[in-house]
RNA sequence: GUGCCUGUAGCUCAAUGGCAGAGCGCCUCACUGUGGAUGAGGAGGUUGAGGGUUCGAAACCCUUCAGGCACCCCA
């Protein structure tokens, strides 16, 4: 173990079993994608420096991003987000492509921060967007993916709930209290992490903001008001349509939802399992404009990005990632002994040419070890083609599962398999 | 990047300054044509790494690496 060399802090290996729940998740992430039909799309993992530097706070590149130069010289990126890649490509072909855009994506970036339960250096992200609809309709859509997913992998509204807030909403609400413009951002910031700092010290923080005590005791009364939303047309609308799209059990009003963001103008929005333990699972909102800053005509949107880690380890808790065993429907084929060989590796071919899968014993040896080995593979079936078999021009077929085994001819092999496996 | 906690066999953990152990898992055998059970054997550790204190360190001290918790930030 001493010498093993160490893998990059905060990178996860995959193992056979890993990747197949990795697998699974991806796979659900798609259907869910194209059941709206959304297209998948992809970027670059590299970009230069500098489509962050318009983009995305200058946090998430300076100290978020790994940044390297290349052999020229010229500093680069692995992408810590899609977004600003995204913008690019959109702006590239604004002319050329059909608007609404509906667009997801799945894969890999990077972000150098200190790695803790539920979040790495090097993690998978969903991202999807509708791109080049102003109205709240789009947001309801993004909201129904969401929930819509969840209720995909069997996560309840008792489990899982989309939080929904909306940006214009609070700037308004702040207005009212008399908050300068100046002073929101900061305050918004506040607000985001209410629910992380102790009350006495939150409220210390909003006062060295420099706003008034009964400043304060209004802003908290605004954050205690479940109802607050009804303040807002947009988020009436967006109820309204949630209840149409059949998720809106999935949906809860929070004006503590802000999201770190920016370039978030309208409704935001942040998954969270309802026992707290995890953080939040997915995260987004609507922008006002996509790509603007790298160089297109202003576009509106809705989107929001998934990270894989937090899903997994909330759907691990709650039991609800299926077995995952690549050899479910696999045959193993058996050597008997040296003589025997080549009629295994004749079968095994005839097999694997009707498309069936097939694990064929690499050499011969004890049966008692080769069907340990099925065993452990979880392999369906297992065939014996021993000498009693050859004289005979029969196979044994053991259905591993039920421990129930039949002798067929040689001939009615392939469909006797098939049979078993359907 | 800051503070705190934790690193002992593949996994979960004992051993609190005196010979590094258990359970599970793994391998072999009982089982010369049959997997999950049972029994008997066996392998596997420079106690994360490096240094220091000590007659003696898994334990105490320093450094470092990794993970966890909080901050920061966010998926």
């Amino acid at each position: 173990m001493k010498n093993i060399i160490k893998s990059v802090k905060g990178t996860r290996d995959f193992y056979p079993e890993e990747m197949a729940k990795r697998q699974w998740l991806i796979e659900k992430i798609r259907e869910t994608s194209q059941l709206f039909g959304y297209e998948a799309y992809d970027g670059p993992c590299l970009e230069t420096i500098e489509l962050y530097a318009a983009k995305s706070g200058e946090e998430l590149v300076k100290e978020q991003a790994f940044v390297f130069p290349d052999r020229s010289g010229e500093l680069i990126a692995l992408r810590p987000e899609l977004t600003p890649t995204l913008a690019r490509m959109v702006a590239a072909q604004q002319n050329a492509l059909t608007f609404p855009l509906r667009w997801w994506s799945f894969g890999p970036f990077w972000r150098y921060e200190r790695p803790q339960k539920g979040r790495s250096r090097e993690f998978f992200q969903w991202n999807i967007d509708l791109i080049g609809v102003e109205g709240v309709e789009a947001d309801a859509e993004l909201i129904a993916v969401a929930a819509t997913f969840f209720r995909n992998l069997g996560l309840r509204p008792d489990q899982v709930q989309i939080l929904v807030n909306n940006r214009k909403l609070m700037e308004a609400e702040l207005n009212r209290i008399g908050i300068s413009a100046e002073l929101r951002p900061a305050v918004l910031r506040l607000i985001d992490r209410i629910d992380k700092q102790p009350a006495e010290v939150w409220d210390e923080n909003v006062l060295r903001l420099g706003l008034l005590p009964d400043q304060l005791s209004s802003l908290k009364a605004l954050l205690a008001n479940k109802d607050l939303w009804q303040q807002s047309e947009e988020l009436q609308a967006l109820f309204k349509q949630l209840e149409a799209l059949g998720v809106a059990e999935f949906v809860s009003y929070d004006p503590k939802i802000i999201r770190g963001l920016d370039y978030y103008t309208g409704t935001v929005f942040e998954a969270h399992d309802m026992t707290g333990e995890f953080r939040a699972i997915l995260g987004g909102g609507h922008y006002a404009n996509l790509v603007e800053d790298v160089g297109g005509k202003p576009l509106p949107g809705v989107g929001f990005a998934m990270g894989d880690v937090v899903i997994m380890l909330l759907l691990e808790a709650l039991g609800l990632i299926p077995e995952q065993k690549s050899a479910s429907k696999a045959v193993l084929v058996t050597v008997f002994d040296e003589a025997t060989q080549a009629i295994a590796m004749r079968t095994a071919a005839r097999l694997r040419d009707e498309g069936v899968q097939v694990i064929l014993y690499p050499e011969a040896d004890k049966l008692s070890k080769q069907l340990k080995y099925a065993d452990r593979l979880g392999a369906r079936l297992a065939l014996f083609i021993g000498p009693d078999e050859v004289a005979e021009n029969t196979v044994v077929i053991k259905d591993l599962a039920t421990h129930q085994q039949e002798s067929v001819p040689m001939q009615a092999l392939v469909e006797r398999v098939k049979n078993l496996l359907a």
